[in-house]
DNA sequence: CGATCGTTTGATCGAGCTCAAGTACTGTGG
DNA sequence: CCACAGTACTTGAGCTCGATCAAACGATCG
């Protein structure tokens, strides 16, 4: 049931039939999901107390992602039917699934959105910087955005590009470029994002307060939601 | 509490205030993310049924996406409060919200992954029609995979340029590709994709049940999970 | 029958990938 | 302390693919 693994083994592997979730107790893993011919696209790093598989059990009857440890891990596997009995029996378990869910999600949409909308390499390793550093900031300190912030230790370039979507080369380049902007101030152990508020402003496309979407054929406010117009009814487009 | 909407309305928007969940009651809906240039990228479809929001009301504040009515709609909209009290109360509302989160992942993951994965053009189109017909299929048809598949209606080559990650001349021209080769039979209503298939094999690289996930410092059998080694321990790399 | 929207095709250009070579840093063992 | 090996980082040159710009064509609808 328990589980020692080493860096670099897999823990679940996407594609494969989801028969357990993994409770990851101590280390950390990496979520990815990988092409045929080996490129990776790394979703987030997962940490000791979180719940591995989820989406798969839930879901569909595969895993859609495939998780590796960075690290030397422990983890726990959890028979599907048993975890299922579980949520149903501790409403709890279930609430925490769905939180950890959304997150799951959230990430997701994350990673698409830089890869889509992002014009340039600057914006989507940006992009990923930001996000990454957001996801992984410990406690609540969004608050202090605007101060400088450091990016975990041990990303190499290679995976920062399995992050953004670019290759190794390119990342280079473009940490390069921001270096000589003084944007960011890279060291042997980290990446100090110096002014992220900055960054984000240059080459960021990401979701603000008043996003880009086009109210062409809304002719009321753009800012207002079903909600905020119960009884209004929307003018025929 | 509930609204009708016409086509193109918005009915949540990204970076917005969670503070509601919306219940689609009729019509459809695309799920997409936005940048502020103006440039889209559609998630899926939302067909009457499901809940829209429900990612932002549980976790982060805001909501991550914007959905907009592709059609004339109803919406019935719940405080975010009402519809927590309502699921702690009613557990069979939790799980379905976490079945919906779950596909919602997985949906956002294959997006992410043609994005980032697809090395080419015709990769990237390929990969969206048929995750999109496999996401939209009513009923549980995946065994027919190897039949041909109408892809839905009314999706303009722009709209597949938002979904795939690609300019609306490039959607244009990899669909002549496609239709010379074979592989896809355009109407003025349908694009009917003749061999899934033969698509797949040529121009994807979707999660197979053997993916390209590197063993390098994994010296065990790379099929195996820790729930099928639950006894052995991973030796130290 | 004209207007509008969507589709098709061509020409050009540039960003980023690939290939390739070289450099810096880390850790290990003597 | 130094030599060595391995890994990660850096930089350059060339080239390919897809974006962009531009201009018709076609269908649908009032």
């Amino acid at each position: 049931m328990s589980s020692a693994l080493a860096a670099n083994d897999i823990i679940l592997r996407e594609g494969y039939p989801a028969d357990h979730v993994f409770l990851l107790c101590s280390g950390q893993a990496k979520v990815l999901t990988s092409s045929s011919d080996g490129r990776l696209l790394i979703l987030r790093t997962a940490y000791a107390g979180e719940i591995l598989g989820l989406e798969a059990v839930l879901g569909t009857s595969a895993y859609c992602v495939t998780t590796q440890a960075s690290s030397p891990c422990t983890v726990i596997s959890l028979a599907r039917e048993d975890f299922l009995s579980i949520m149903e029996a501790y409403p709890q378990v279930s609430q925490s699934a769905l939180q950890t869910l959304a997150r799951d999600f959230s990430c997701a949409v994350l990673a698409a959105r830089r890869l889509a909308l992002s014009p340039s390499a600057a914006g989507k390793l940006a992009c990923a910087l930001l996000d990454w550093t957001q996801a992984h900031q410990p406690g609540e300190s969004r608050a202090q955005e605007h101060l400088p912030i450091r990016f975990p230790a041990h990303v190499t370039q290679e995976e920062l590009g399995s992050i953004s979507g670019l290759s190794r080369e390119t990342v280079c380049r473009v940490i390069a470029q921001f270096r000589r902007e003084g944007l960011i101030h890279p060291n042997r152990r980290y990446i100090t994002l110096v002014d992220p508020d900055r960054l984000e402003g240059l080459y960021c496309e990401r979701p603000h307060p008043t996003p880009g979407v086009p109210d062409s054929a809304t002719g009321s406010a753009p800012s207002q939601t079903p909600s905020e117009r119960s009884s209004q009814q929307a003018s025929g487009g």
